[in-house]
DNA sequence: TACATATATATGCTTATCCGTATATATTGT
DNA sequence: ACAATATATACGGATAAGCATATATATGTA
């Protein structure tokens, strides 16, 4: 992992509203996210492959369903880099949006199953 | 500014290196920049501007050269965003290569000139 | 004034990136 | 086995981003 990596990533919108979101639930599904985004199930698969590629992101199937979650392994400095986003992001209407838009959102696979 | 557009500026490995230099040295002119990137100058200049269009980087003139540092205004999550991916620059050989060109440039105008 | 240096920007081109659609794979439930 | 749900990926097209060259502007110097 390197800043040109990473900052690459997240330089795209649906990466980065991904990686925030995850920031803040801990761990989502592709569901969950399609949902929480507004986009399409493809584009939000998509990004997450790209980031789960460079390890950004490790996912995990439980069932029918695939959770992502950050990687807990990442450089300190990739961390930091992250929290100063999401500390960035928690002032942002799209950040507030998303969140808004998840806590809404009926039948969340993890309120069906035992995790 | 936004982390949609700090990220979007930082994506670019010319404005990355660019920064980080400018992170390391407080102030260089597009001639440093030039110089130490070994990048052709409408390149640097250019993503300079697109720095300075958003207030990222703050030119200054001094006789024919022009100046560029870090806003010190940005918020403070943009500094920490700044701060962790110079921590994690430090160990990347292409900022290594350029904080090394940068200091072996000759007749460089900050020492000839009284600042 | 004329020339040299430093920097900025416009232009047309190339390439990278993202997109939606279609489709493939995996899992669950009937 | 079949249908439904969840997810991944391949494909061709569209858009954005970066590039080098050429040129314009500003400053300093002879």
């Amino acid at each position: 992992m390197t800043p040109e990596i990473l900052l690459k990533l997240l330089s795209d919108q649906t990466r980065l509203r991904s990686l925030m979101l995850l920031m803040q639930e801990g761990e989502l599904c592709v569901c969950e996210l399609t949902y929480a985004l507004d986009l399409i199930q493809p584009k939000i698969s998509r990004h997450l492959a790209a980031l789960r590629d460079m390890q950004v992101v490790i996912d995990k199937r439980a069932g029918q369903w695939i959770y992502y979650h950050i990687n807990s392994k990442l450089p300190a400095w990739a961390n930091e880099l992250l929290q100063a986003t999401l500390k960035g992001s928690l002032d942002e209407k799209q950040y507030k949006r998303d969140i808004k838009k998840l806590k809404s959102m009926k039948n969340r696979p993890e309120n069906r199953i035992c995790a």
